[in-house]
DNA sequence: TCATCACCTGGAGA
DNA sequence: ATCTCCAGGTGAT
């Protein structure tokens, strides 16, 4: 039985798993690391670029994976309302530094921010006599100070990018070797750097390193446990998870929505943040 | 170990 | 207009 045979961008794209996309005149614009993507609708993804297919995950096995998920029942009814969701594989330094960017931040300030990043550090590229810029590489953005990053408007955390670009380029962050680690360490790995947390780093390894059990426990998640299943996933009552709360709560979350747990939180991050009219992109 | 709190900044709501 | 408040957290007390 095929389940979702085709994309929808706009659930996807405004489903808080990417920022640098606009939609002109019918078709989709996104950066993606130093690439500029185009989508029109409807979208064939057999027929796309191979850069295209992996960033949608065309290599997914999505019938085992949702009707893994949808074995929960909330989550089966978010399925069916956001028939042709997604989630995708973002350029991991991009993702990387986005998250970073997205802390205590709101969805259109956080694309303000790296809109900013890529049009005074990204490479310009046209296409047909528009112009965009991509993602500037952990190189390109080796010697920008502080300030230069506060003049993107990133606040307290042009100390954490100064800091993240760093140790990417001194080969304390290899992303390609996170994405060959367990979740466990993969996680550690990251929350090395400054800026990075539970919830960020959880992000960073769903949205760009094939880690599909990662489950981001942000305030929205927090509401949707606490409202949809209450009695279940305990120990949340006040505003701040500890760490050791908030490890014993993915271990169950885990057990509860499975190996594809962090597929199941889009769905539900979606449904919910739509539920209380909240704006995308 | 755990709760509180400050933190840059722009945009939304009063 | 002007102001307050808050936003997909995190690190320091």
């Amino acid at each position: 039985m095929q389940t979702n045979p085709t994309i929808n961008l706009n659930f996807t794209i405004n489903s808080g798993q990417v920022f640098l996309w606009d939609k002109i005149e019918d078709r989709w614009f996104g950066i993606n690391g130093d690439d500029l993507l185009v989508i029109e609708e409807p979208f064939k993804i057999e027929a796309s670029s191979k850069s295209v297919r992996r960033f949608f995950r065309h290599d997914d096995n999505l019938d085992k994976i949702l009707s893994g998920i949808r074995r929960d029942n909330l989550v089966g009814t978010a399925v069916k309302q956001f028939s042709g969701l997604r989630l995708i594989r973002q350029d991991p330094f991009q993702c990387y530094i986005s998250f970073i960017c997205s802390s205590n931040s709101s969805i259109q300030n956080i694309k303000n921010m790296l809109v900013r990043l890529c049009q005074k550090f990204g490479n310009k590229v046209e296409f047909e006599d528009r112009q965009f810029s991509t993602f500037p590489s952990a190189e390109r953005l080796a010697n920008v100070t502080t300030k230069d990053l506060l003049s993107c408007g990133l606040g307290f955390r042009a100390k954490y990018v100064r800091e993240a670009v760093k140790a990417v380029n001194l080969g304390k962050i290899e992303f390609e070797s996170i994405r060959k680690m367990d979740y466990k360490s993969a996680l550690e790995t990251l929350k090395t750097v400054r800026g990075i947390g539970n919830k960020i780093a959880d992000c960073i390894l769903l949205f760009s390193l094939d880690k599909m059990e990662s489950f981001p426990i942000d305030r929205w998640t927090q509401r949707i446990l606490q409202k949809y299943y209450p009695g279940i996933f305990d120990g949340m009552h006040g505003k701040s998870l500890t760490e050791k709360k908030y490890s014993s709560l993915h271990e169950k979350i885990v057990e509860h929505f499975g190996p594809y747990a962090g597929y199941s939180q889009q769905f539900l991050f979606k449904m919910e943040r739509d539920l209380n009219k909240k704006k995308w992109l």
